[in-house]
DNA sequence: GACAATTTAGAACGAACGTTCGTATAATCC
DNA sequence: GGATTATACGAACGTTCGTTCTAAATTGTC
């Protein structure tokens, strides 16, 4: 529901009707409106965590895990019961202007993302797999856009050329990341 | 305001205090939220188009346009006045799973951007600056995802390099288009 | 300067918002 | 098994939401 309204849209009456629970039952359960939005926002994290970045870890270091997880990053973005597209995108945009634990703990979350993508490509630098020298936080930054660009093209434009495009230019990323 | 808080977050009432006006005077101009929100995202594609489309037009075809188009563009979505960065971009988030007018009109104004992205790197490879062949689609995908992690490091992390960064994945794309 | 049209204001509407309260049921503990 | 703690409920709170009236003020036209 958050994703598809945002996290300000979504509303505890209609919340509560959805799962079947009183309004006064389950606000109970949180306190205040902005610590149900916390909460949310940590699940989608920890969802996240689960389904994108730990399956990457298994891989070996290097070009591998990094595929691994750009694979796990667009079917988590385009899977279906994210009906609004990548909620974390979808908070970026809704709290990038309005101040509060919210927006810090998002934008704290957000930059350990790209600085865990900066370390996968540190790691492939170290094992000579990228070329020497290379700004891996630059590469953090364009892999992150490509996802966006990505979660665009589908959610908004419902491009079916969307995926192929992304992997077109993760595929050139990782090319230019060598040479 | 709709910047800030969203086409849905902007409330009449609010906005009226903001003009110094009443609630019912403000809303006999539109007749409707709906209408208002419209009106809201038609005036920033006007602008949008007066401000970053129309000044690259006065260019040379080919990479003088791009590169003026691009430029206008990180200056458009930096801008003071856009206090919640890019309304195009979130609005883009925001509509992006709700059905209706509103998204009907963004997403084909997008697509128009798109295309005119497309356009200008179709005459630069007409003119042979860029490779014959070049994936002028693709290309188009690939500047507007930067345009996106622009706006995301600079609005959200807030992060001093982000232009640095847009410019440095620009540089690159256009080096790539050439080769 | 009278008249018509547009623009604004004020009051009120029902609905939904987040939140609080007191209470009843269910689970847990000694 | 009785006391205690969670958990869920329905009702109501004050506020704000978008919207609808009607009336007053302003503007433009002949």
């Amino acid at each position: 529901m958050a994703g598809v309204v945002g996290l300000e849209g979504l509303t505890i009456g209609s919340l509560a009707s959805q799962t079947g629970m009183s309004k006064s039952g389950l606000f109970g359960h949180f306190g205040s409106k902005e610590a149900l939005q916390f909460a949310v926002l940590e699940t989608v994290v920890e969802d996240f965590t689960l389904k994108v970045i730990r399956p990457a870890l298994k891989e070996p270091t290097g070009e591998a895990r990094l595929r691994k997880l750009f694979s796990n990053w667009m079917e988590w973005t385009s899977a279906e019961e994210q009906a609004g597209g990548c909620p974390l995108m979808g908070a970026s945009v809704e709290l990038d202007a309005r101040p509060g634990e919210l927006r810090n703990y998002l934008a704290e979350q957000q930059i350990e993302w790209l600085d865990c993508i900066r370390r996968m490509a540190q790691k492939a630098v170290a094992e000579g797999n990228f070329r020497a020298g290379l700004d891996t936080r630059q590469f953090a930054f364009e892999l992150h856009s490509i996802g966006l660009g990505f979660n665009f093209s589908l959610r908004l434009l419902q491009d079916p050329d969307a995926l192929k495009r992304a992997r077109a230019a993760f595929n050139s990323l990782i090319q230019k990341a060598k040479s």
